[in-house]
DNA sequence: GCCCGTTAAGTGATTAGATCACTTGATATG
DNA sequence: CATATCAAGTGATCTAATCACTTAACGGGC
């Protein structure tokens, strides 16, 4: 299953380069040589080269401006090349993804239950009441359902930057949404701490809906934790 | 200064290829036709067409296997093509992310105190001597530091999901950078509200090192705020 | 003297078709 | 039944030329 993949040409190529810019001291803004000139200096063709190129830009690592230059990127500092060979989420990290939700959500919703408006809760309650359809239905379902409470929640907190935060976290991959099912799939309970939370919401009980959505989220990640260190059968 | 990039024939196709992932419903791991078929179907050759799936596989949307296929990537969800065009930070975008900073760091600077060991701690020390050195000098190199701090402390919290997050929040441009610096330029009370943080985390004490993380971000929020709001000459 | 359109050199962008290298599943072999 | 071989399909690379854009120098016109 896990089979290593070969680095290509190209693929030796981006790093290379990468290096290169560092080493060589390069500054953000800086100018590269041409394509003609990289190509030549690397010993391989234009279409190679600027395979590599692209995927420099993508990360941020340089720019290119058309009939101007390559340049060094602002943040070529902090650029990571994806690795292909990247292992799927662990335990460890799914751990960690709930303990970053520890973190940040509880806040969140007290400021929800501090600003938010009569449409946008009655927005909350229908996700709700769509949960409540789900709790005989499919698990996929039911568990999207939940995730759109929380990012629902997340988005009356009224700040943009974390609500981006919070959406990205939930949105993990699909491997990790299926284990997550299996670990954790008390479905009554999980609706019914939503429900709590969105009555202090409603009430505008900022300390209460904060500590419930801890409560909640403290909650789910001892299930899953209990249950990678005891794996049901 | 600010001139409008061309979108060039490969930037279009990126933007489509994504488009067309996302909108035909293809889920994580689903192959894509190949190479060949592509460049037909959008009427472009090979190299462009190479160009273009490379940008999508560096941003993690794809994943080219030689001799396989084209793969959806694991996280096509969470997928974000840097747009040379982007535009730059205003004001109340600066605003929101300092108020996320608020929310997520104090909590971190919490955990750092009650984890942090030796040698950790040391390097957190050696990073704020350097500020001291900066005092009088650079304002580029001096906030550089500073964000180096508050980078450490959130790695000291022993969440790399948090981490990484706090670190995309200090991660922002150059021309905002430039636009904090000149809006909040207060060094010393800066180093000084870092200093006391720094001893919090220290000696352990979580609910001093948390609240003085909040205060010393919320100070830095609301300097932002009012000359944003009453601009120096 | 200064402003502005023109121009030419340099640079990135794209084209075309062929060939090489790798993976994968079917087939044959023991 | 397991292993080895093979062929089809796919990505990777090469080649060399042309197109499109930016930039700065140049020169005429005011």
């Amino acid at each position: 299953m896990s089979e290593v993949v070969r680095p290509t040409l190209s693929d030796a190529l981006t790093e290379r380069m990468l290096e290169l810019i560092r080493a060589g001291g390069l500054r953000p803004g800086d100018r590269l040589p041409s394509t003609r000139e990289l190509s030549q200096r690397f010993a391989v063709t234009t279409p190679t080269l600027r395979e590599a190129l692209r995927r420099l830009e993508a990360t941020g690592a340089i720019e290119m401006r058309h009939g101007s230059g390559i340049y060094v990127g602002a943040d070529i500092e902090r650029v990571v090349l994806p690795n292909p060979n990247m292992r799927e989420m662990d335990g460890e990290q799914l751990l960690e993804l709930l303990g970053a939700r520890v973190v940040i959500e509880p806040p969140l919703a007290a400021m929800a239950a501090q600003r938010a408006a009569g449409a946008e809760l009655a927005a909350l309650e229908r996700v709700l009441d769509e949960a409540a359809r789900h709790l005989r239905g499919e698990d996929a379902e039911l568990h999207e359902t939940n995730m759109t409470f929380h990012r629902a929640t997340a988005r009356l907190a009224g700040n943009s930057v974390l609500h981006e935060i919070v959406d990205s976290l939930l949105t993990v991959h699909g491997a990790e949404q299926r284990a997550i099912l299996q670990l954790f799939d008390d479905r009554r309970r999980d609706y019914e701490e939503h429900r709590a939370i969105l009555e202090a919401i409603v009430a505008g009980d900022a300390a209460a809906a904060e500590e419930r959505m801890r409560a909640h989220l403290v909650d789910v990640r001892t299930v899953v934790e209990q249950r990678l260190h005891n794996p049901p059968k």
